[in-house]
Formats: C-alpha cells, sequence, structure tokens
RNA sequence: GGCCUGGUAGCCAAGUGGUAAGGCGGAGGUCUGCAAAACCUCUAUUCGCCGGUUCGAUCCCGGCCCAGGCCUCCA
C-alpha cells in the first residue's frame, strides 16, 4: 500500500507517485501580504506542513516552495492609507513587514521553512515574458495598454474547478469587475494592468503595453515554473484558490508547458467559524499571536489533526479547549517515559537496536527500517498495530483524524501494559522514540535532545535561549518540591500544602503520584 | 441559473456493502493525609426523511427536506 491523495483535478483519490522518484516538487500559494496571517491560513499551512512531513516520514525529499504576492492593489491602497501615504515604495514596506511576521508566526506553529519564499516582484520578468508568449500563441489581447487572457482560446477551461463558460453565469457572485465592456468574455482575466504615475510599475519594452504590473494569476504560474520546473508535482492553496486563481493559471500555463501541467492539484478546506464571518471590516479576524495566547501551539496542531482537511474545521477555542483536553493523555504519557528513561543511566537507556533518521532513504525502505527500533521490546507488539494504523490512515489522503485515534489507542496499550512499572529501558526507549517520532509527522514536536537526538535535530529550535534558565528554574521547584515531601514525611500536611499553593499561584500545578510528586506550567 | 460539499450520540469527529474509530462531556470504580491529577470500566440496536437494488445498506441508486461553499476580494 502506498499514499493515496485527493487529486482536485480529477476528483479522485490517487496513488501519489511524483515525476522525480527522488524529489517531490510543491507549490503552494502563499499569502497577499497586505495584512498579517490569522488562523484560517494557520490551519491551510499547517496541513501543508504536515503533507510535507509525512513525505519527509516516508523517505521522500521534499523541495517546497511558497510564494508572497508582494504587488497587489490591496498592498498599494494599504500604503497609500498608511502613516507614510504616498511615500515612493510605501508599498514595500507594507509588504515586508507582512512577510516579517508570517516567518515569526509559522515558526510559532512550528512549520517548517520552506526551500524557498519566492516574492512576485522578483519574478517579473518571467511574468512578462509569459504574458508575450501567451500573446505570441493567440491565449491573450491587449485593450488599452491592458493585457487579458482570452479564456475561450482555452478548450479545458473549467475542467480543473467544474467552473465551465457555459455553466457560469458572469455576475452571479456580485463581483464582476467593471472591464466588462472591454473583454471578449467575461471570464477573461488581467495578465498586465498599466499603472498610474503614483502606482509602482515595471517597462516591458513592448509597444502595446510598455508599462505597468502583473495580474494576480501569472505571477504564481511565473514563480512556479521558473522554480519547479515545466512541470512539477503538487500545487495547492486552499479551497478559494481553486476557482478562479488556480483555473485561470491552469489556462496560462498549459499552452506554454503543456497537460498536465501539475500532476495533484491539492486544495485543503477552511475553517467553518459557525456562520460567523471573518472579516477585517468586522474586526474579528484572529491573528495568530492572539491564537496563541489562548492555546499552546502543539495543541492547535493536535486540533488541526482531529479533522481531516477536506473538511471544514469547526473553529472555537472551546472545541480547541476539548481537544487539548484529550491531547494531555498523549503528552503525559511522553513525559512519562522521558522521566523514567532520564532517571535511568545513559548506559542503561541505550537502545539496542539503531535508530536512524528516515531521510536519504528509498521511500520503500524507510519506514520498515525505522519499524525495527520502535517495535523493539516489551510494548512490541502493541507498536506493530500503532504503526500499521498510523501509517493506513496517512497512506489514505493524510487520514489525521485516524491517525490520532491510532495514537489513543496505542497509548491506551502503553499503560495497560505497564508504561509506569515496566523497568526496561529499551522498551520505554522503543515507545518513548515511536510517540515522539509520530506526533512530530502531526507537527507536534515534543523531544528531547538527550533521548533521541537525531529527531531533535529536525525540530524548530526555538527553546535554545532559553534552555538554561529552564534548567535553573527546574531545580528551584525541585528544591520546593522536595521540601514538601519532606514536610509530609514528617505529616505536616498544613505545610506541604502551603508549598503546593504557593507553586500553583506561580502557575506550577503539584500532583502527588506513587513514585513522587509530578509538576507541570500550567497557564 | 450552473457547479460542489455535507447532514453519524449532549458536543467535536472517523468510517465500512455484513451490522458504528477516536476525543470532549457524563456515570461508576481504583489510588490518595487531603486535593488535584492519573489510571480502569461504561456511555449510538443506530448513522436527516422516504423509496429502491441486495441474503444484507449508515455506506450503492432515485426522490425529498435541511445546512453550507464557489461562480472573478478571500487560506
Amino acid at each position: 500500500m502506498a499514499l493515496q491523495v485527493f487529486n482536485t483535478r480529477t476528483r479522485r483519490l490517487e496513488a501519489f507517485v511524483p515525476a522525480d522518484p527522488h524529489v517531490v516538487r510543491i507549490y503552494t500559494c502563499g499569502l497577499t501580504v497586505y495584512s498579517a496571517m490569522h488562523i484560517g491560513h494557520a490551519r491551510t499551512y499547517c496541513f501543508w506542513d504536515v503533507f510535507r512531513r509525512y513525505l519527509e516520514y516516508r523517505g521522500q525529499h521534499v523541495l517546497s516552495v511558497i510564494n508572497y504576492t508582494d504587488i497587489d492593489d490591496r498592498i498599494i491602497a494599504k500604503a497609500a492609507d498608511g502613516a507614510d501615504a504616498g511615500a515612493p515604495g510605501g508599498w514595500l514596506e507594507v509588504a515586508e513587514s507582512v512577510i516579517a511576521t508570517f516567518r515569526r508566526d509559522c515558526r510559532a506553529l512550528r512549520i517548517k521553512d520552506y526551500a524557498a519564499y519566492t516574492r512576485a516582484t522578483d519574478f517579473v520578468d518571467a511574468q512578462i515574458d509569459m504574458v508575450r508568449q501567451l500573446l505570441a500563441s493567440g491565449h491573450a489581447y491587449v485593450v488599452d495598454g491592458e493585457v487579458f487572457y482570452d479564456v475561450q482560446s482555452f478548450p479545458r477551461y473549467g475542467e480543473l474547478s467544474g467552473n465551465t463558460l457555459d455553466g457560469q453565469q458572469a455576475g452571479a457572485s456580485g463581483r464582476v469587475g467593471e472591464d466588462l465592456d472591454r473583454k471578449r468574455h467575461p471570464a477573461d482575466f488581467t495578465l498586465w494592468k498599466p499603472s498610474t504615475p503614483e502606482q509602482p510599475t515595471w517597462n516591458t519594452g513592448e509597444a502595446a503595453w510598455p508599462q505597468g504590473r502583473p495580474g494576480w494569476h501569472i505571477e504564481c504560474s511565473a514563480m512556479a515554473t521558473a522554480m519547479l520546473g515545466r512541470h512539477f508535482d503538487v500545487h495547492g492553496g486552499a479551497v478559494d484558490n481553486l476557482f478562479p486563481h488556480h483555473e485561470n493559471e491552469v489556462a496560462q500555463s498549459e499552452p506554454l508547458c503543456g497537460h498536465p501541467w501539475v500532476r495533484y492539484w491539492m486544495h485543503p478546506e477552511h475553517l467553518d467559524l459557525r456562520g460567523v464571518k471573518m472579516s477585517k471590516s468586522l474586526g474579528n479576524v484572529i491573528g495568530i499571536p492572539d491564537l496563541l495566547s489562548r492555546h499552546r501551539y502543539d495543541e492547535i496542531r493536535w486540533f488541526f489533526a482531529s479533522t481531516h482537511y477536506r473538511t471544514k474545521l469547526a473553529f472555537s477555542d472551546e472545541l480547541i479547549d476539548a481537544c487539548a483536553e484529550g491531547f494531555k493523555r498523549i503528552t503525559r504519557a511522553v513525559k512519562l517515559l522521558a522521566e523514567r528513561l532520564r532517571a535511568v543511566s545513559p548506559q542503561a537507556r541505550a537502545v539496542p537496536v539503531r535508530s536512524r533518521y528516515a531521510s536519504m532513504r528509498a521511500p520503500e525502505q524507510a519506514i520498515p527500517r525505522e519499524r525495527e527500533a520502535f517495535e523493539h521490546g516489551v510494548f512490541g507488539a502493541a507498536t506493530r498495530a500503532f504503526l500499521d494504523r498510523f501509517v493506513a490512515a496517512m497512506d489514505a489522503d493524510l487520514g489525521c483524524p485516524q491517525a490520532t485515534a491510532a495514537m489513543f489507542d496505542y497509548v491506551g496499550e502503553l499503560f495497560a501494559q505497564g508504561l509506569e512499572t515496566i523497568d526496561d529501558p529499551p522498551s520505554l526507549m522503543a515507545a518513548y522514540r515511536c510517540l515522539t517520532r509520530h506526533l512530530h509527522v502531526l507537527g507536534v514536536e515534543t523531544v528531547d535532545a538527550e533521548l533521541y537526538p537525531e529527531l531533535a535535530a529536525d525540530c524548530l529550535a526555538t527553546a535554545d535561549e532559553g534552555t538554561q534558565q529552564l534548567a535553573e528554574l527546574r531545580a528551584v521547584i525541585d528544591r520546593m518540591l522536595e521540601a514538601r515531601a519532606e514536610a509530609r514525611r514528617s505529616k505536616d500536611f498544613a505545610r506541604a500544602d502551603a508549598i503546593r499553593d504557593l507553586l500553583k499561584r506561580a502557575g506550577v500545578a503539584v500532583e502527588d503520584a506513587p513514585g513522587g510528586a509530578r509538576w507541570e506550567l500550567v497557564r
């Protein structure tokens, strides 16, 4: 069994076979950088991150490109409204600042870095060249210095999204532009438009359309092709990109690159905000810092995994909280395993079967080789069952909900089979690595570098600076807990409770367990 | 008008032509100085409604009802 994905182009599940068996080429439509990333983007980009992580888990190399649309009327408008209204290049500053927060927000959500982040304005030459070719091949026409794509010149127009030309009702959405009188068909779209003196502009060297700026759709086509070649494996964005954006991209690209331009089109669904429309005019756009002030990144990641990517995700703080409640069981198991492993000597916790990280390995071998290490020890049978379910779930069009269900059952088995009592380091280590390795696939990077250095090396390290302080904090708390244990031994429960209350007020929850007190940071 | 989803327990949410994963919540229990937490067990004779195909349908087909998305702003 191999990975299957739902291809929007064919509306079917298909075996995922990259053109080049060694590298998967993925292009993701990124932000139009006129305002910061919000929770909707978070779902989309977290999905693409999990997709990439799973491919890597499967032993594939992934070449992923994401773009910034940094030239757009909304950016220009924002710059015109801002404090430095009218300043030359103000639109670039708007773009720069949004890009910076985007990168920061992605890292906070542990979205792995892309191989390249392309900017539309860095590829204007390629865009001009594409427009030129489309004109030459009769797929575009010029009206008053503006270049339009002629949809009627492309018979397959509408195949990707299902919005065929004869089925479309122009203006049904109430958003038809004002160019109707100049277009040959209402669905024709802008490839290049002239700029007024105060708008950013590029010279083309063409007499009929001498200057101006690119249309939205041509940007992505030019960037994707420039970075990934005339044909590549996966192109995506969220569902809203399907039409018109991706449809138009196909129409522009296939006359020049051939069909199919892209092997697999994938479109994750939106958030379902339960009737509430998130929009800037309503002032209810939830940004990433806001989201992260209410939920930890790993809770958000686990929450995203709770619903299939092609299903609308019911979103609310309460739902995330409910999901996080269940997630505690997983993290608790990881923590218990780590604690018990740390308690034994380094030598004793050595894992007999080498567990090497999968990349650089042929896809067919990657999982079996890793499995050997995971399946070792007393939890072997449970681990085997878990691995089978996890891989089967993810192979079936990234079935994260089933993958998480498998993990819940696995953790249940670990507890049932003596997670808290069995004293065999290799067994504990195998289970620890198995859990953290698979959480990592789902975007949860909870791993102790000492216990699983190979995996830790692949995590977005954001805690480096805090490590030393954290160790000191840990020592202080441990001393307080030692004092409390002393009080309990001498039956001075008032003092013991006082220490517990003090820690609680400081945000440290203490719980008594058979082996001694445990603590964790709480909000 | 065209295209497309989805309606599964109080809530979220998988899924299969052979009789319903998982999580939250709820109910018991174990442990505990007390707490809290944790762990264990239980929690849909039923999958919007009506027909049909079938030995058998939640899953296939037809009709109906309801909710939602897209048809050039949108992740």
